[in-house]
DNA sequence: TCGAATTTTCAGTAAGTTCTGAAATATCAT
DNA sequence: ATGATATTTCAGAACTTACTGAAAATTCGA
C-alpha cells in the first residue's frame, strides 16, 4: 500500500477532519478511511507505511475502531498478522454508528433524565427545569424506540419509504380514514 | 442564580460530559444546560458566577451557542445587558441541531464524494474506492433529502409516524396493491 | 522450550485546546 | 463629549489529548 493515490488521499483526509469533529480523532478517522477504501484487507504495518503514522498509533487506532464496530479482524491463511477489512455497505455502517451512539450517548443520558424525573422538585426553579426535562426525554425516547423499529426494517423498505418523504403524510391521512383489521390486513 | 439545585447541577454536569464527546466543548456545553432550563433568560454574568468560568470564557462560550443557533439574545427593558435564552421545544432543538450538523458536515461530504466521483479512476484500486464512495455518497444524499422532506412535516404527524413505527410497512405493502391517484387522492 | 514475528503497553513529550485576567473596545445615559 | 457599564479580544498559562519509541507481552512454528 504504498504512496496513496490522489482520489484515496482526498478522502482520507476529509475523514480525518470529520473524524475530529466527532468524537473520533484525526488520526483514526484517515485510517477507517483507509479500510474503507481498500480493495482487501489491510494489515497494521500496511496502515502505519501508507499514513505514516508509528506503528503504535495504528495499533491504539485499531483498537478503537474495533471498539466502535466499524474494522472487523480476520487472517490471511498462511500469514499471522492481523489484517482489518470495513464492511462496504454504507446502510450496515450507519446502522452500527447509530447503534454505539445510541449505547454510549443516548442511553446515559436518557437516565440521567429519567432519575432527574423521579425527583420532587422542591422550588418553582426546579419544577420548571424538570418539565423541560422532560420535554427532552420524551423526544429522545420516542425517537429511540422508533429507531429501533426501522431498524428492523429491510433496506428495501426503508429506502422505499424515504424516497416517499412527506408524501407518506397523504398516505397517513387516507388510512386515517379506513380501519385496520386486528388481523393485520387493511380493508377500506 | 446563586448556587444551582442539585437537580439543575447533575443536569448542567452531564450536558458537560457529552458536550465534549460532540463537536462542543465542556464548558460550553454546561452553559447551554443551564440556559436551556432556567427558567427565564440570563446574562453573562449570572451564568459566570452559577457556574464558576471566567467572565472571558462565557462571553466566548455564548458566541459558539449563537453560532450553532442553539440560544437567542434579548434584551429586558430597562437593562442594557445582554439576556440568552434556550428554545425549550425539544423538536425544534432537534431540527435546529440537525440543520448545523447539516451545513457544517453533511454538505462538505457530499460535495467531496461528488468531486471524487467526477475523476476517471486509472488503477482498478481507484475504481473499487470510488464504487465505495459512490456507496456511501447515495446513502448520503437519500437521508439528507429524506430529512428535508420530513422536517416540513409538523410535529403531531411526524410523532404520529414514529409511534407507527415500522407499522408503516404494512400500510406501505396494503397500499402497493392500490393505484394513487394522480391528483393526490388514493383509491382501491 | 526457544526464538522470531507480531502486537500491546506505557512513560514521556509534542501538539492542541481551553480558560483566564488584563486590556481594549463598544454602548449608552447624561 | 464623558464616564459608567457591558462586552470582546488576546497573549499566555493550565490543562488535555495525541503520538512516539522503547520495552514488554503474546503468539506460534519449529
Amino acid at each position: 500500500m504504498p504512496s496513496l493515490s490522489p482520489l484515496v488521499k482526498s478522502f482520507v483526509s476529509h475523514f480525518g477532519e470529520m473524524g475530529s469533529r466527532w468524537g473520533i480523532n484525526r488520526t483514526v478517522g484517515q485510517m477507517y478511511a483507509l479500510i474503507f477504501v481498500s480493495p482487501k484487507p489491510l494489515n497494521a504495518d500496511e496502515i502505519a507505511e501508507a499514513l505514516e503514522f508509528s506503528r503504535s498509533n495504528v495499533s491504539m487506532g485499531l483498537k478503537e475502531l474495533q471498539s466502535w464496530r466499524l474494522v472487523r479482524l480476520l487472517h490471511m491463511p498462511g500469514d499471522r498478522r492481523e489484517y482489518f477489512e470495513a464492511p462496504s455497505d454504507a446502510w450496515e455502517i450507519f446502522r452500527t454508528l447509530a447503534e454505539e451512539r445510541r449505547r454510549r450517548e443516548i442511553e446515559p443520558t436518557l437516565s440521567m433524565l429519567r432519575s432527574a424525573l423521579l425527583e420532587t422538585p422542591t422550588t418553582e426553579e426546579d419544577r420548571i427545569a424538570q418539565q423541560r426535562m422532560k420535554g427532552m426525554h420524551d423526544l429522545i425516547e420516542l425517537m429511540s424506540t422508533w429507531f429501533d423499529d426501522v431498524q428492523r426494517m429491510d433496506h428495501k423498505t426503508l429506502a422505499q419509504l424515504m424516497k416517499m418523504g412527506s408524501k407518506v403524510q397523504r398516505l397517513l391521512e387516507f388510512t386515517g380514514k379506513m380501519k385496520l383489521v386486528p388481523g393485520g390486513k387493511a380493508s377500506a
